[in-house]
DNA sequence: TGCGCTACGTA
DNA sequence: CGTACGTAGCGCAG
């Protein structure tokens, strides 16, 4: 891609933004931008009328980028496009600006390439065809490697965010004779005065990332990052693209596109939910923690009494003190009881509270215990806020199947403590969720048209028993069984009905399980790449490359020869995969179009569950989110089933509390 | 301190 | 009736 003329711009001017209202974009159209925080933004923009991409380097405090950002989203509505959704978008997200569209260079990355790598060199390479380049601090856990995109977090700047950064920084860039000089010059890399991004091998230079600039710098810097953004964004498109002349859709935008635009919108919604966190009504939670646990303890001692409380109960049916916080013991203990067990598991133990007494008091010490040790005042202390607001970080695409993750038990909250999950004062939940949507998505990946049909019913296992000529109960086994893998023949002859009722879906997940077992990556329905092969680094250093590089699959070490189990377990991992991974894509696909249009309501997506989203509404605007998630719904299906046959199914209501959900 | 194991919560 | 993920406490190795 040709380099090309720049102007740097500042607020100096009467309106900075006016190159980009002359260039007269349309809407969504690609644009580029590199936040600096304390000092300002770059932005780059394709050719319009103008003969390059176009660069603004603009200075601004920080409440003046939120405002020169809330007016591009109003006047334009283009499509964002940033590195990575952290750095870019934080002051938007404290301005509170929502922004509709956006291109995540990172997360598209991770979809096409796989992997759990976003940083600028790897993108870059990537997108250019070069090798992948060595990853800096590798011995550092992946979770802090993150902060990596963070190449102006703030601590690497020492001016920080307040205005003082704008007075100083005014300056050096609005005097523009410098840059103007250089950026006029028109050949690679005109911008920077301190090196190119770019090294003679064309890999994007870590170093120059990494080097600590002057806040003048900082801004060119910025610049030539974002001009950089816009190749990798052509080039990603175009591998997008690619992707889909498997099955070209003329006049449409490709399917692997439009998850493009999905993946980089869950990314943004995942810094939302990070910043804004799902409402919870901290005195509810505090009883609740009263009734189960006991009142906060204060001291040590406190905590240590409390402790033998609670075991108390347990261990005065046992003959001999046992510590109940390890399995082994508990094991022994049981023993001594009559009661012997290969393990202490909870399913195990269920059958056998009738056998003795001690079997119920731990089945309920545990329950108690797992509240406490988990979601127990420290948890509260540490993940609500004083604003009644449980925050925990969100990754917007994680693991083997993509699905969005979150942390500070988000994601897994006990049933028992949805009571605390409360609508704020004039506001309500409306919740949906995706009825049966693996099975119905398995009918849109594999084109299987009887199975299609299966969907058009509201409970999609009815049909399928009719047809199979077996119970709801058998048939609905069978489904999952051949969905995710089978071990016991419990669901044997309603499992090889299936294959013949539905040979198409069955043939599917028989190629995808191959896959799996022969180590071949596959792709899910949107174009995420599915990692299988072999990693080679697996085996190699003490897991300091791992989690880098690939996710491996199950006990893929590429050395050793897989054991049979190994290899089951990989035909299940690819067969559940190319399943979960697909409704993982629709689902964030239809919660980027209710985020944009949720906007209008005044509402705002609170909590993403799989195939579950909570939206908190004005009171007022109740029935209106519920027709909006039906609608979006719908609009979704339009373009991500089309053709398929397949309904999709949501079940919608309005809640004062989560826990207040029909199930 | 880091890691594997056991256990359990959600979908 | 399997897959996915996050969290915690324990025991063990270093």
């Amino acid at each position: 891609m040709p380099s090309a003329p720049a102007r740097v711009l500042s607020e100096s001017e009467a309106d900075p933004c006016a190159a980009l209202w002359a260039a007269e974009l349309p809407a969504r159209h690609p644009l580029a931008i590199v936040a600096v925080p304390g000092v300002g933004f770059a932005l780059a923009w394709p050719a319009g009328l103008a003969p390059g991409p176009v660069v603004l380097g603009l200075v601004a405090g920080p409440g003046e980028v939120g405002r020169h950002l809330a007016e591009i989203e109003r006047r334009l509505g283009p499509r964002w496009v940033w590195w990575s959704s952290r750095p870019a978008t934080q002051l938007a997200l404290a301005a509170r600006v929502r922004l509709a569209a956006c291109w995540d260079l990172s997360a598209v990355h991770r979809l096409l390439h796989g992997g759990r790598r976003g940083d600028e060199p790897a993108v870059w390479a990537a997108a250019v065809g070069l090798p992948p380049p060595p990853p800096r601090g590798s011995t550092r856990p992946l979770r802090a490697v993150a902060g990596q995109l963070d190449l102006w977090d703030g601590t690497t700047m020492a001016s920080g965010d307040d205005t003082g950064a704008d007075a100083v920084l005014r300056a050096p860039v609005s005097a523009g004779a410098d840059h103007a000089d250089t950026a006029d010059a028109g050949v690679g890399g005109e911008i920077g005065i301190d090196g190119d991004a770019l090294r003679g091998d064309g890999q994007l230079d870590a170093d120059w990332l990494a080097r600590a600039p002057s806040a003048a710098q900082s801004l060119r810097r910025a610049a030539r990052l974002a001009q950089l953004a816009l190749t990798v964004h052509e080039h990603q498109t175009a591998a997008l693209r690619r992707l889909a002349d498997g099955r070209p859709q003329p006049g449409r935008t490709p399917l692997s596109v439009l998850t493009a635009w999905s993946e980089s919108a869950a990314e943004l919604l995942a810094r939302e939910l990070e910043r804004d966190g799902l409402p919870l009504a901290r005195p509810v939670a505090e009883a609740l923690l009263d009734e189960l646990i006991g009142p906060r303890p204060h001291t040590p001692a406190d905590e240590h009494t409390a402790r033998r409380r609670r075991d108390a109960p347990v261990l005065a049916h046992l003959p001999a003190p046992v510590d109940l916080r390890n399995p082994a013991a508990v094991r022994a203990g049981l023993r001594t009881v009559g009661i012997d067990v290969p393990d202490t598991r909870s399913g195990r133990l269920e059958p056998l509270r009738g056998a003795h007494p001690v079997v119920g008091a731990l089945l309920a010490w545990r329950r108690a215990e797992r509240i406490v040790t988990t979601y127990g005042h420290r948890w509260l202390d540490e993940h609500v806020g004083v604003d009644g607001r449980l925050r925990g970080a969100w990754h917007g695409s994680d693991g083997g199947a993509g699905r969005m993750t979150a942390q500070a038990g988000l994601h897994n909250l006990p049933a028992d403590l949805r009571i605390a999950i409360v609508a704020e004062p004039g506001r309500v939940f409306v919740r949906a969720d995706l009825g049966q949507i693996e099975p119905r998505v398995l009918a849109v990946v594999s084109g299987d048209t009887a199975l299609a049909r299966a969907t058009h019913a509201d409970d999609m296992y009815a049909p399928v028993a009719a047809h199979l000529g077996r119970p709801r109960a058998d048939a609905k086994i069978a489904m999952l069984a051949a969905m995710y893998g089978q071990t016991t023949g419990s669901a044997g002859e309603a499992l090889r009905r299936m294959r013949r009722a539905y040979p198409t879906a069955l043939a599917f997940l028989d190629a995808a399980d191959r896959a799996g077992r022969e180590g071949r990556d596959l792709r899910t329905f949107g174009g995420r790449r599915i990692p299988l092969a072999p990693t080679a680094a697996a085996g190699a250093g003490p897991g300091a490359a791992r989690g880098l590089t690939d996710p491996p699959p199950p006990d893929a070490q590429g050395d050793a020869e897989p054991t049979p189990q190994a290899l089951i377990a990989r035909g299940r991992f690819a067969r559940n995969a190319v399943v979960q991974g697909a409704a993982a894509e629709l689902f964030k696909a239809w919660a980027a179009t209710v985020r944009i249009e949720l906007a209008a309501l005044d509402g705002d997506i609170v909590l993403c569950l799989h195939d579950e989203l909570l939206v908190h509404v004005p009171r007022r605007h109740a029935e209106q989110a519920a027709g909006l998630l039906h609608r979006t719904l719908a609009a979704t299906a339009a373009y991500w089933t089309a053709g398929s046959g397949v309904r999709l199914v949501a079940d919608v209501s309005i809640l004062h509390r989560w826990s207040d959900a029909p199930h």
